[in-house]
DNA sequence: GGCGGCAAATGACTTATGTCACACTCGGAA
DNA sequence: TTCCGAGTGTGACATAAGTCATTTGCCGCC
């Protein structure tokens, strides 16, 4: 059914401005791909195909060690786009892609981009607004890296959560974590134990409250001032 | 004398398919200004007001630290461009930016910017083609401050400045170190001391043959494999 | 209702990195 | 030449973070 790639486009901010008609020319260029938690969509160095188009799911961008360890750049999910950067600058993948849980994505071809990039100039206004914006977390998160601490940058992921999928409670803003802490300790650059170890300290602190896999942010104010967000 | 700055602004990716009309009318608007080393253009979390060309010595964009520990996401040469992502954005800065040398820019206000994209699409094609390089740079940097060690951090160092600056010998490329070991750490993610210590570790290691500050690289294939650079 | 397996917690230990203190080198200015 | 200041080198030490091994807890499934 092409209608629902239609309104999986429409949803994306680097297409949410584009006709009906052009639109449906684009869907219908479009491949539905599904992936499995875990199935990669590309590897780091391959030469670049085309941009991926999340449409149910999430997919996180990511490097690894030798060791095997990974650090994640960025995760996206429904209405994200993935690969911009290499369709752009005509490149290679800049980072491996991995379905962070079962997926269905919306492929299109590089070429596919870049004709309709000359059409209709507002794509590539929104497209650089995107680019802008990861750049900007991207920096936020080389600061991270090198000036905080793992308490802190625990505390930042998690109020990054909360601004994402926290409800607020009569207790403080309520998170259910959906990661396991070897995930949360690839984003935020650190090991599983570690991360424990931080969780417990932060607890222990008073600066956040936890049951099981639900948390709660008595304030966030405190937990911001703890994370020396500016 | 206008004539230099339309030729500053042609040799940036920026402007460089500008026609000499345009590049009249925006050197014309272009304010130039000048900063001596370690003078701030902005400082992170301003609102910007505007796009910066580099015209002559050097800009670097970094984040510090409470206890004063700078981090630098990159370094702007003659001929770039700092601060297109509040510009594109419509957001603050995102670092703070200070002359890393001496340094002459021409400053061009956000909505000239906006304008010339709306005219001139070419030009958003063109930034997007910068940032896209810059977001990758800026995944390179963190991969390595999360999964390698300062010792292959400051490798990958050389072997860009051996890029960038380097000249051929017949015992291997030779460089010119133009930075203090205080600022390549601030560029590696580390300290002045440690820094210190990995250039006596590398030339021990005869990756490196260090006099002075001019240091040349015998076999750039095995300081790329140390470094772990795919 | 018990079993199996994954994830979390935690103690013990190692290590890279950062901190502090101080001595040394070098080049420019007087 | 001598002095000065900035930058470098290096030993001694502190510590956050990573590694390893083991236990505990939870949850779904047979």
């Amino acid at each position: 059914m092409t209608l629902d790639k239609i309104a999986a486009l429409k949803r994306t901010k680097l297409f949410e401005e584009l006709d009906e008609n052009t639109l449906r020319v684009l869907a219908d260029r479009a491949l539905e791909r599904r992936f499995q938690k875990d199935e990669v969509l590309f590897v780091a160095g391959e030469e670049a195909r085309g941009l991926y188009v999340i449409v149910e799911g999430a997919v996180r961008a990511f490097r690894v060690s030798l060791d095997g360890r990974e650090q994640v750049i960025h995760v996206e999910r429904a209405g994200a786009t993935i690969a911009e950067v290499p369709v752009f600058d005509d490149g290679t993948y800049p980072s491996t892609a991995a379905a962070e849980e079962d997926t269905t994505v919306l492929f299109i071809d590089k070429r596919d981009m870049q004709h309709l990039c000359l059409e209709h100039p507002k794509i590539t206004l929104a497209a650089l607004r995107v680019l802008a914006g990861r750049l900007r977390r991207c920096a936020e998160l080389v600061e991270a890296l090198s000036l905080r601490e793992v308490g802190q940058r625990l505390a930042r992921f998690l109020l990054a959560e909360a601004r994402r999928s926290g409800a607020p409670t009569e207790h403080g803003i309520s998170i259910n974590l959906s990661q396991t802490n070897q995930q949360i300790a690839a984003r935020i650059g650190s090991v599983r134990e570690v991360v424990s170890r931080a969780f417990t300290r932060l607890q222990h602190d008073g600066l956040i409250i936890v049951e099981g896999r639900r948390l709660i942010i008595p304030d966030e104010a405190v937990l911001e001032t703890f994370a020396g967000q500016r």
